[in-house]
DNA sequence: ATCATTTCTTAAACTACATTAAGTTTTTTG
DNA sequence: CAAAAAACTTAATGTAGTTTAAGAAATGAT
């Protein structure tokens, strides 16, 4: 039980057993179906999710209708929408399953709790974050430096087996074009 | 002495004056000119920085030789290029001051050590990059919503001291378009 | 105050990518 | 395994934002 989330813990911080168990009675797992949803907009981001297995999604839907997918979470990654889930309010966003996914959620009125007493999970959480940042200068930079072309050749590059896993339309609204630009690219191989 | 520092960690945590002792043995004071660079590229991110006063930002040289601003940290914010500071690599990027700016630093060397320390200090960096991730998200989403006008007026709307504090062509290259176009956005008003 | 430097503006020509729309292929479901 | 739904492709047309280049205005240094 949990020992995704325990293993992964591990790398960053030694809990007890003790702990473990404190731990596990703050937690809650769940399975998603293939499009499911973990939540829709305006509903809150009751829980940050742990992805055991399979892949998650965030995206909204722009003015124009277009779904625009901000971040996907493969294994042993975090995903919520961070601002609905710390203040509890309406969220902006969809997260979906892009696949058959399985997450350990905290829930928000166990976070703070979690935190308390298990004081060691700071540290956890503090490297979790500083991560996620560090992911995103990177991006950012990405962003800002390369064309839609170089985006998806550099992207294929570095994450091929991730490229297999989601549609097309998915991946060409987070790499930030269209469908029928990505198909263009593609072509000219 | 360091008091601008201690203010802000105590809106997080309560730091006994043991602790207070043993961080200001670990911080340093610098003070930048405006146009001084606290480090650039090629150069190793040495420190991780928190603003007292003024207004520092982190750019790259794209390849068509034109400064891509990614982020500005004005007060009681941290800037570093994570990456290079974390595994002490060299960077990618440039950090300069755009106005004369005092900084209370933290080195790489002290980093673990003060986190050693002063565990406390987990749950106040967790809180710090987990608002560094919120404010990503949060850009993050209005990149992919908006158009580059949009971008502009909203930015304007939200940050108008802010507006009047950087270059024109800074924040252009922050909200993702050349110095030419905001020139003519603003014509248009 | 004056010169040099930096920043901002204007406008015409250009291009990377979006839009629209129709057709094709693949995947899912009963 | 057939029908429906979802995902992908192609191609013509359109446009938001870039590029280039030159001049004007603001700021800084002596």
């Amino acid at each position: 039980m949990y020992s995704a989330l325990y293993n992964h813990i591990n790398k960053f911080i030694d809990l007890s057993s003790d702990e473990q168990e404190i731990l596990a009675s703050l937690l809650k797992s769940f399975s998603f179906k293939k499009k499911a949803y973990l939540h829709e907009v305006g509903d809150i981001c009751r829980a940050n999710y742990f992805v055991v297995k399979g892949c998650l999604r965030l995206y909204f839907v722009d003015i124009k209708g277009a779904e625009q997918t901000t971040q996907f979470a493969i294994e042993n990654w975090w995903i919520s929408d961070l601002t609905s889930f710390i203040f509890q309010k309406p969220s902006d966003f969809y997260i979906q399953a892009a696949e058959q996914t399985e997450v350990i959620a905290i829930e928000h009125r166990h976070y703070d709790e979690i935190l308390e007493k298990i004081p060691k999970l700071e540290k956890y959480f503090r490297s979790i974050y500083q991560k996620l940042h560090q992911a995103s200068q990177i991006r950012i930079k990405y962003l800002y430096s390369q064309t839609a072309e170089e985006r998806y050749t550099n992207f294929n590059k570095l994450f091929p087996e991730f490229v297999q896993r989601v549609p097309q339309y998915m991946l060409a609204s987070y790499l930030g074009f269209t469908p029928e630009f990505l198909s263009k690219i593609r072509a000219k191989r």
